[in-house]
RNA sequence: GCGGGUGUAACUCAGCGGUAGAGUGUUUGCUUCCCAAGCAAAAGGUCGAGGGUUCGAAUCCCUUCACCCGCUCCA
C-alpha cells in the first residue's frame, strides 16, 4: 500500500474527525456526557463489525480446530469467587498525602499482600506465593546442591504481617506516616438480578468474556466431538470499573473482547504457544499497521498471574506510548481446575490414545476490539499536500474500511443522477456502498478518503454514451475507465488487493491531467 | 479517588461586565463541473449545568458535571 507520509497523528486530531464523520461520538452527549463512555457511530458500528468479521474469520471460519461461543454476560456469581476476580480482581490502593502518589501496598512493601473485609486488613508477606514455594523448596535440598525432587508436603503456612500506614515511607518521596489506610476497588460492576435487592441476588457483569468459555468446556467437548489441541472463541462486551478511564476509546469501563481459550494436552504447550503469538502478531500486520508500530512484548516474572507461566503483549505505538492491543498468556491448568473444584463437576479430558484423565492447558489470547479499531484508524490517518491542499486520508485496509465505494455522478444534472442511482443500487447488494452527488467531485473525493473509502466510482456525461464509469483509488488517485458490466468484478478484485493499474476487458488508464489540458486549451 | 488543565456553532477557536463572532464543515440553487472550484443564499449557539453578585454575566464568585494530562490497573 503507497504510503506517502508517517508522520504521527496526535489523539485529539483522531477524536474530532471521528465525531465530525461519525465514527465515534461522547456517549449521552445531550446529558453531558458519562464518563469513558463512547457510542459508534453509522461509520464506526461498521468498522467494529468489520474488526470482528476479520478476527472470526482468522481465527474460527479459516481454522478447523477452533469453534465459537456466545455466553451469557451475567454468569452465577460463583463462576467468579472460582476464577479469582471476587477476591482478587480488586486492589487496596494507599496514597501519599505528601505527594499525591498512589500506590499498591505490595509496591510499598516489595512482597505479596493479602486482604480481608471491607474496609480491608492488608497484610504483607516479602515473598509471593511461587516464591516462598521455590524458596522453601531449595531449602530442603541437600547443602550445595542445585536440583533435586523434594519428597515432601507442602511448605508450612506463611508469617504476614499488618500494614502499617504510620510507619512506612513513601517510595516516590520518602515522607513518613502519610500514608492513607488501604482503600478497596473492586473493578466488578455489581448488579442485581431479580426485582429484590439483596445479598442473595447479587450478580456482576462479567470483566472478560473467558470465564464464558471455560464454563462451556464439558459443553462444547461432548457436543462438537472435539480432541486436543482445540479452542473456543468468543467475542462479546466486558465491564470493568477502572479506576482511571481514559485515552479515547482506548481504556473505557463498557469495552468488547476477542478471546479464544486454546486447550492443549499439559507438556504440550510450548509450539501451539509460539504458534499463537506469531498468528496474532500477524493478524494486526496483514490488516495494514505498519510494523515499526507494533511490537511484542514479553512480560517480565513480577508482571505475570502467579499461576501463568508465561505471556505476551501485542503493543501498539498510540499517541500515548506503547499500550497493549492484546495479551496472549499461556495460563497452565489453572483455568479449569478452579471450575472443577468450585462446582465440584468433572472438568477432564479423556485422552484416548494414552487412556488418561487430565485437566487441559489453556493458552489465552485475548484482545480489545475497541482498541484494535483505535490502533487502525491511528495507523491509517495520513495527510498530503496536493496542490497546496491539505488532504486528509484514512489508508484504512479495504476489509476494515466502513465504506467501500463511493457512487458519484460528476453533478446532480438530471441526466445522470438515473444512471448512478442504478450504479449505486448494484453494487449496494455487495456491499456497504455511499451515494453522494452534493456539492463538488473534488469535495466529495476528499470527504471520501477522509472516511476512508478505498474507491469512487465516478459517472459523467460520456459514461452515458459509451457505458462506461471510472474508479478512482482512494490511496494514489489514480482512475480508471471500466465498463459498467464488468464494474461489480472489478471492483471486487481491487478490494481484494489487485492494482488499480491492472485493467478488465475493455478498460482503460484514465488520464486526468491531459484531459484538463485538453479541456483548457 | 488526588493534583494540574479545559469546557463558546457539527469541527478548530476568538471574545473575558454592555445586542454572541470567525474559519472550516453542512444544506439549497445555478454552471456538461474529475480532485476541499466559482457565484448566490440558508440553517445551526438556553456560551457544559445550577446558584450567587450586578441595572446588566459567555465574561466575576460558589457549587456541580464532563473531558484532557499524570499516578494505579488492564483488552
Amino acid at each position: 500500500m503507497l504510503r506517502i507520509s508517517t508522520k504521527s497523528v496526535d489523539m485529539d486530531t483522531i477524536v474530532s474527525l471521528c465525531k465530525r464523520r461519525g465514527y465515534v461520538f461522547p456517549s449521552s452527549e445531550i446529558y453531558g456526557g458519562l464518563g469513558s463512555a463512547w457510542d459508534y457511530g453509522p461509520l464506526g458500528v461498521e468498522l467494529k463489525r468489520n474488526v470482528r468479521e476479520a478476527w472470526w474469520r482468522a481465527n474460527v471460519q479459516e481454522r478447523d480446530d477452533v469453534v465459537g461461543l456466545d455466553s451469557a454476560i451475567i454468569l452465577n456469581p460463583q463462576a467468579w469467587v472460582a476464577s479469582g476476580h471476587v477476591k482478587g480482581f480488586s486492589d487496596p490502593l494507599v496514597e501519599c498525602l505528601a505527594c499525591n502518589q498512589r500506590f499498591r501496598p505490595d509496591q510499598v512493601l516489595a512482597g505479596e499482600v493479602v486482604r480481608f473485609g471491607t474496609p480491608p486488613i492488608v497484610y504483607f508477606t516479602t515473598l509471593n506465593a511461587v516464591d516462598y514455594q521455590r524458596e522453601w523448596a531449595r531449602a530442603q535440598l541437600a547443602p550445595g546442591a542445585d536440583s533435586g525432587t523434594v519428597m515432601s508436603a507442602s511448605p508450612p503456612p506463611r508469617t504476614f504481617q499488618q500494614f502499617d500506614s504510620k510507619k512506612l515511607p513513601c517510595p516516590f518521596c520518602g515522607a513518613i506516616g502519610q500514608f492513607t489506610e488501604p482503600r478497596q476497588f473492586n473493578l466488578m460492576f455489581k448488579t442485581f438480578a431479580g426485582p429484590v435487592e439483596d445479598a442473595a441476588s447479587v450478580v456482576y457483569l462479567r470483566p472478560e468474556t473467558a470465564q464464558g468459555i471455560f464454563l462451556n468446556f464439558q459443553n462444547v467437548l461432548t457436543t462438537t466431538r472435539r480432541k486436543l489441541p482445540f479452542g473456543i472463541a468468543q467475542i462479546g462486551k466486558a465491564f470493568r470499573n477502572e479506576i482511571t478511564p481514559g485515552n479515547f476509546i482506548f481504556r473505557t469501563r463498557e469495552f468488547e473482547q476477542m478471546e479464544i481459550e486454546y486447550f492443549v494436552k499439559p507438556g504440550e504447550d510450548e509450539k501451539p504457544f509460539q504458534d499463537w503469538l506469531q498468528q496474532r502478531f500477524n493478524w494486526y500486520l496483514n490488516l495494514g499497521l505498519r510494523k515499526e508500530n507494533l511490537r511484542l512484548r514479553q512480560h517480565g516474572k513480577d508482571e505475570l498471574a502467579h499461576y501463568a507461566k508465561d505471556c505476551y503483549d501485542v503493543e501498539y505505538l498510540f499517541p500515548m506510548g506503547w499500550s497493549e492491543l492484546e495479551g496472549i498468556a499461556n495460563r497452565g491448568d489453572f483455568d479449569l481446575k478452579q471450575h472443577s473444584q468450585h462446582s465440584g463437576k468433572d472438568l477432564s479430558y479423556f485422552d484416548e490414545g494414552t487412556k488418561e484423565h487430565f485437566i487441559p492447558c489453556v493458552i489465552e489470547p485475548s484482545a480489545g476490539v475497541d482498541r484494535s479499531a483505535l490502533a487502525f484508524l491511528i495507523d491509517a490517518y495520513d495527510e498530503e499536500e496536493v496542490k497546496g491542499e491539505k488532504r486528509a486520508i484514512l489508508r484504512l485496509h479495504p476489509a476494515l474500511a466502513p465504506i467501500k465505494v463511493a457512487v458519484l455522478p460528476l453533478s446532480r444534472n438530471e441526466k445522470l443522477v438515473p444512471l448512478g442511482r442504478e450504479v449505486y443500487s448494484t453494487l449496494r447488494k455487495s456491499w456497504m456502498v455511499q451515494y453522494d452527488d452534493a456539492q463538488s467531485i473534488g469535495r466529495r473525493y476528499r470527504r471520501q478518503d477522509e472516511i476512508g473509502t478505498p474507491f469512487a466510482v465516478t459517472i459523467d456525461f460520456q459514461s452515458l454514451e459509451d457505458n462506461m464509469v471510472t474508479i478512482r483509488s482512494r490511496d494514489s488517485m489514480a482512475q480508471i475507465r471500466v465498463p459498467i458490466a464488468t464494474l461489480r468484478g472489478t471492483l471486487g478484485k481491487k478490494l481484494a488487493g489487485e492494482a488499480i493499474e491492472a485493467l478488465p476487458e475493455g478498460g482503460v488508464m484514465w488520464k486526468t491531467e491531459e484531459k484538463q489540458e485538453t479541456a483548457k486549451a
